[in-house]
DNA sequence: TCAGTATACGACCGATTCTGTCGGCATTTC
DNA sequence: GAAATGCCGACAGAATCGGTCGTATACTGA
């Protein structure tokens, strides 16, 4: 139901640790699972599909291990989930195309797709660097506000 | 993985389909179930679900049914979507308490709950009678743009 | 060259969640 | 009272997810 997989949760998390260590050369699967208590193999797979899909630079060997591709400003939430998770439908019908056997009837499609746009977008607009500046100690005034435009 | 469960789905339809015939008194699940396809059984129990939570009012008895409780404009598919899938979170950690294992390392929760009321917002923002003015023949103009705060 | 460390990848299975069905009961109309 | 309808819980089949294992491959350093 409208809810990030475990994997995806992982994944940010391995990325957002990554971001947050930007002097070492590379920390492997096993260093980050241990950091948070994820189970170490399922970790290497996010990683190495995070890889695959060029979000992440990998380094077999030893001292080896991941490193973020691109600046943590330039990483989107949004890409992250797709890559782990594949592409993004908010609608039980997950094709754009039609292999959802209701597509006649269904009428709701159309308008949900804009719904599912507008959230894609709200991921988008989300960096990996953002995710690390999450600290609020109290009554902080600096945050970053920004629109999102949800067309109807 | 952030997608609507096929129930959220039949019971957006069938909120939607009951918006668009305001004149009958009432209608059946079943003649809902049979407009679209549905399994008419499983759209009976969204409907009553639908009705404990307050969105519909419904009848028994011959001719009997249901009908929006309320105008379409004043339903949003938040309120459709929390009465059918329960409290909305994006999150894997379901619970805002902390029934999450691993709550104490997890960092991105706090960020994420962000995320999670942005699109809770969106979806509030949504009304039933908005899901019927999707007719867009072609480059229409006359479209409600609105703007959603993201908070980070 | 060889041992050790690390990623890469596919197969697999148990757990969970979702989808849909069934059976029985209550309420209203005719 | 009969028919139509809603109400509710239990359940089974299906799909998805989470996690493990085994093995192959790549790199490092001695
Ligand atoms: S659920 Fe598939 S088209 Fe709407
Ligand atoms: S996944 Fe549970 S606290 Fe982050």
């Amino acid at each position: 139901m409208l809810k990030l997989t475990k994997k995806a949760d992982y994944g940010l998390m391995a990325l957002k640790y990554l971001a947050e260590h930007p002097e070492t050369p590379a920390l492997s699967a096993k260093d980050v699972a241990d950091a948070y208590g994820i189970p170490a193999q399922l970790l290497a797979k996010i990683l190495q599909l995070l890889t695959r899909n060029g979000l992440l630079r990998s380094h077999a060997g030893m001292n080896g291990g991941y490193e973020l591709a691109r600046d943590a400003r330039e990483i989107s939430a949004y890409e992250v989930i797709h890559a782990i998770d594949g592409p993004f439908f908010i609608t039980s019908c997950t094709k754009g195309d039609k292999n959802c056997d209701l597509t006649p009837s269904c009428t709701i499609k159309e308008p949900l797709a804009r719904v599912n746009d507008t959230i894609a977008g709200v991921l988008k607009s989300i960096s990996i660097q953002d995710l690390t500046e999450h600290e609020q100690p109290a009554g902080r005034a600096a945050e970053a506000n920004r629109l999102v435009t949800l067309t109807l």
